[in-house]
DNA sequence: CTGTTAGCGCTTTCAC
DNA sequence: GTGAAAGCGCTAACAG
């Protein structure tokens, strides 16, 4: 009727007295350290492993005395969703000093290959571990690797380089969140057919991409009456966007859905609300599916201008960074599911 | 460009010296212990603030030597949502021990108050925390009560008692589960008319009747279109509610939309499949929201019979349970962000 | 009411 | 290669 899951109450001492060894030695095998002759090793190992003894963390914590020091990289620009992370990462100050971690925040311009991998490079020896918004190039993704040579243990943030040897990517699969797009445009539109419009930031950024890539690939195979009108580049800001899908909803009157692949929310809403000021009844309205909970976004979904959002939890984003970053660094073993990051769709009614 | 969110490095010692008393004074003023006279506790109280001084923690785990044991007390039945949340819990072991946290699973029929009250009553003095997945009933509020009068924590897991004073409830708004079950199976439906059926376990339980009213309260104002028909009861039981779904259906050729509230989901299933081979085409095919990702589940959205499953996390509903109880037993604030259960959406691409 | 002191279970020198 | 010993920053007796 009742069972217990964790049992274990040994030390070190107890370890180091059934291999006939010292402490000392026990704690060199369990950070395999060198200088213990190989038959030592296994000697502890076995004890170890017989036992399966688990250092207390609280110890090990407090006997090395120096704190940890981690770096956050992230992008310089006006970016809500990256102000998210920081804010969620400054909630956390009260848990991080108790713990005696230090995070460090460093504003990059992460769209530029050159720069970013210099402030990684500036990085080297600093650090226990760095979390980085990162762009997919091969002179980051060297920059990535020289880190990791050195020790630092490295997390990439929201946006992955999965080329470089980094120890953890914490953020989604925008391949599914592209598809999980498609399919929410797709099924709420309902019977009618019609066109669907796409406006992007860039088909560059590579989450853009993937993003892009999924929606279509689920338009393709699912929903044959629509038809996807060549993506629009708005570079995610709001003037240009508005813009652009202005004149498509100009061009397409039967344009029935819209996937907004980043940011410039506004613009796009902006030039949907003023279609829908010309247009008829509730049933000819477009059914519009973005990215991210924002304050605006937020509104939107309250009002009705936005019917869905696919979210990845920028408060989970930044503790399963910190969380990560930890664990690697204490050479504890990571809880995969709870540091993996899921794909939320958000509509009205479950607006977090 | 650097900005450091955790500048603290004092000790207790530090704070001691500053407050012109000792370790051991201190130390009962952060724990509130009595024995102190108010303007000492004026003068450590300021030299703590003053610093913003955060005691380490691990020093605080190690020194108190006692390891910390909770206990979860679940439901006894072959529930397969429950048994996620063990499975989840069973892959905390190494965590948990390496923390010297000792949690133990309780069995009870959570469905009888008399006999959950019991077990509770039985816990009493021996643990230092408690989650219970709770049943609101006048004498299991009471046996809770009594938990935190002798100074246990206690949690409250999945179904709520919140005429209690339990320190926290780790679960999901049932209102809003229902209203979002509401929108989904309204928007899916799309322009069609006809009627929605539910199948509930039971309106006695507070979660199932919580969620068949934001269910209707969404259904009433949005979809006027869409008429609901009175509830079933399937108490769970696959065969039972299969019956009562297949002769609903054979009443009502109209029916669109399906919410099935509680589990029995094979029979739901069982009854809409044998009902689609009777019909046309796939328009025809009726909207299936349902709740929680289960192997079962997972297979229906895979295979188009279910539209959605309105989901609470399992694995993230365990760690914040032990998290939470953890947290209140040292006396650390609760990173409410962190440990808010949300109310997810899980379509086929967007399956965890 | 307040202070002194002996650890908690590790890590880390420094000797051997 | 291996061991002995001095802490890390708290908590919990026990004295005063």
């Amino acid at each position: 009727m009742a069972e217990t899951l964790s049992p274990t109450v040994l030390t070190l001492k107890d370890i180091a007295r059934e291999a006939g060894v010292s402490l000392a030695t026990v704690d060199r095998v369990l950070h395999n350290r060198p200088g213990v002759r190989p038959d030592t090793v296994r000697r502890v190992k076995d004890a170890i492993a017989r036992n399966s003894f688990q250092p207390h963390v609280a110890a090990a914590e407090l006997a090395r005395g120096r704190a940890r020091r981690f770096a956050f990289v992230m992008p310089s620009g006006p970016n809500p969703f990256m102000q998210q992370i920081e804010a969620y990462l400054g909630e956390m100050a009260a848990w991080l000093s108790a713990r005696r971690l230090n995070v460090e925040m460093i504003a990059t311009d992460v769209f530029e290959p050159a720069a970013l991998a210099a402030s990684l490079e500036a990085l080297s020896g600093d650090y226990d571990g760095v979390a980085v918004v990162a762009l997919d190039h091969p002179s980051v993704r060297a920059a990535i690797n020289d880190l990791v040579d050195a020790g630092t243990k490295v997390v990439t943030l929201v946006s992955d380089v999965p080329s470089s040897r980094r120890h953890h990517y914490v953020g989604i699969d925008n391949i599914a969140a592209g598809r999980t797009a498609g399919a929410l445009v797709g099924r709420l539109v309902g019977q009618r057919s019609g066109k669907v419009a796409i406006v992007a930031g860039s088909q560059g950024l590579r989450d853009h991409a993937e993003r892009i890539f999924g929606f279509n690939q689920v338009m393709a195979t699912e929903f044959p009456d629509l038809s996807v009108l060549p993506v629009l580049e708005g570079r995610d800001e709001d003037d240009r966007s508005e813009q652009l899908l202005a004149r498509l909803l100009g061009k397409h009157p039967d344009i029935v859905g819209l996937y907004n692949v980043g940011a410039g929310t506004q613009g796009v809403a902006k030039a949907l609300n003023d279609k829908a000021l010309g247009a008829a009844g509730r049933d000819k309205q477009v059914v519009f599916v973005g990215h991210d909970v924002t304050a605006l976004t937020r509104r939107l979904l309250l009002q009705g201008v936005m019917d869905a959002a696919i979210s990845q939890n920028p408060g989970h984003e930044a503790r399963a960074a910190v969380r990560v970053l930890l664990a690697l660094a204490r050479g504890e073993p990571i809880l995969s599911e709870q540091e993996k990051i899921r794909i939320d769709i958000v509509m009205r009614d479950n607006l977090p």
